[in-house]
DNA sequence: CAGAAGATCCCCT
DNA sequence: GGGGATCTTCTGC
């Protein structure tokens, strides 16, 4: 499988997201060294749902804060993760989208799991639901802050391969989830999912939102 | 099935 | 000191 080259993540962050769809998220926890043991313990899933924030202007992103040590990834070079912890208890994971100093991300928010599905931390519902949410997700692939920053366009303990590109008639878009303080920009149809999943975190809104 | 509430801790003021 | 890009459990219809 072919990983993800650098131009792929260093475009405007909406192209980056909706094209995220149907890429494949792959974990190596020994970090891909090579080896017999090196595919039995990879963990991977289809992306199906994705969330697009994009810089300081846009009030649900965690950067219209300001440039801080917790949103400093953000900022930095297309390609990395960016880890942070909600609520105190579950880890949310982020792709860095370009340019340098423009702080953009996707939200990685829901994967229909691929391989070591029987070896993937276990929550409530159904096997095809173990990584149907941000939080879900991260604790399926076991990452945490110790991911933060990790490089995603190199083999190395969290990468993103090529996978079957989703044509534009089975993508799904509706507002983010979460961000209601955000007000007008919590109204962007920066949410962008695969239609028939049953892997969605939650059903998107049937009407078609407005730019 | 919908709504409410609790868990829990890092980050910023 | 307060709040959050969530998830689970429990309640009541």
């Amino acid at each position: 499988m072919r990983i993800l080259p650098a131009e792929f993540y260093d475009r405007p962050v909406l192209d980056v997201a909706r094209d995220l769809l149907g890429m494949i998220l792959v974990r190596a926890p020994n970090g891909g060294a090579a080896g017999p043991d090196r595919r039995a313990a990879r963990l991977s899933g289809r992306i199906v749902e994705v969330e697009a924030y994009d810089g300081e202007a846009d009030l649900a992103c965690h950067a219209s804060k300001g440039r801080t040590e917790r949103t400093e990834p953000m900022f930095g070079p297309a390609g990395r993760a960016y880890v942070y912890l909600v609520y105190g208890m579950h880890h949310c994971l982020n792709v860095v989208t370009g340019p340098v100093g423009h702080p953009a991300a996707v939200l990685v928010r829901a994967l229909e799991p691929l391989e070591g599905t029987d070896r993937m931390e276990r929550g409530s519902g159904p096997p095809a639901t173990i990584a149907a949410g941000p939080g879900r997700l991260t604790r399926a692939l076991g990452i945490d802050l110790s991911q933060n920053r990790a490089d995603l366009r190199a083999p190395g303990e969290l990468f993103i391969e090529a996978g079957e590109p989703v044509p534009d008639d089975r993508v799904l878009r509706g507002p983010r989830i979460g961000v209601e303080y955000a007000g007008a920009w919590a109204r962007k149809p920066w949410r962008f999912g695969v239609r028939g999943s049953s892997a969605l975190s939650r059903p998107f809104p049937k009407k078609r939102a407005a730019r």
